[in-house]
DNA sequence: CTTGACCTTGCCACAGTAGCAAGGTTCATG
DNA sequence: CATGAACCTTGCTACTGTGGCAAGGTCAAG
């Protein structure tokens, strides 16, 4: 019930190890796995040595998923990308919603890294940056030489 | 070794529970103790039956943990900027040079958003949204643009 | 003394990625 | 055929920062 040499024949037919499988599509055998478990791909074939064995098209679903990660895209975003995808009967609008929704959360994000950095910006000009104690920035985080120096609180959730 | 009524004495002396602490200083109180056990602020005191006693000077740290949080600091580089605040002898150069060095993270961090987010925003100018199904989004992820049958990877983006 | 508000610790969860360990499989080579 | 290198398996740990819940202790007021 166990044929000697499973894996040859079937890299003859186009099949991968996570490995090989990895380093085809630019996603670790690690993250291949997780994503398994995830259930953003479909549980892999296995060998009778209980190896996985990824298809061509399993290839495929894997960089379409690094090229998603790729555009910010969280898993939860990509599962559904991925459900669209496969979906030949899918609305482009379904999509479209989904890409745009992620561009203003893209937006969101990068204004907030910008108001950090003008915020600091500003403080490091400030800042003689020499071997005085003195330090405008560090003024700034006691909050010591103004408490209205700017207005109020800046909404945490950080990066 | 208890005294009856410890807490509302130590609150006349500008004292604090850790939920006032965290109502004074808006970081939760769950934070406060997280940051007690990464060692940002020293253990607090504790009162007889246990609880967490805050002093004025506390509150100050917490707050500007709070800010430096606001402003992107990571906890390793704001357990720094503690440092050099609480020495006198600092140099501000030091200060400022950390303050460049996250900025400069700022701006890698807003450069990697705003590629993400020039690319799917052009994948979305091209895609109809409509009811059918046809989408360069999908299109575009799946690698649809450089490859259709075999043949090599072709590495999208470098994020 | 009871009650309710507050505190304590500790564990789980999220997201995404990486590392290590102990053990099994494959396969080529000696 | 036996050995060993290279690869695979699962599972736990860690990181960063925050929140939630649970079981139990403390405190102050009624």
């Amino acid at each position: 019930m166990k044929a000697p040499t499973e894996l040859p024949a079937a890299k003859a037919q186009g099949c991968y190890t996570i490995g090989r499988a990895a380093e085809f599509t630019a996603v670790s055998a690690k993250m291949i796995r997780h994503y398994e478990s995830l259930g953003l791909i479909p549980r892999a074939r296995r060998t009778s040595g209980d190896y996985r064995v990824y298809s061509r098209s399993d290839l495929h679903a894997l960089r379409f998923i690094r090229r998603a990660r790729g555009l910010g895209f969280s898993t939860k975003e990509i599962a559904i990308l991925l459900g669209l995808w496969r979906n030949q009967r899918r609305a482009s609008s379904e999509v479209k919603r989904l890409a745009l929704s992620h561009i203003a959360e893209l937006d969101r994000k990068i204004d907030e890294l910008r108001s950090m950095r003008a915020a600091l910006k500003d403080l490091a000009k400030r800042c003689h940056g020499d071997a005085r104690p003195a330090c405008p920035i560090l003024d700034d985080l006691q909050g010591a030489s103004a408490e209205q120096a700017h207005s109020g609180q800046r909404s945490a959730d950080g990066v």
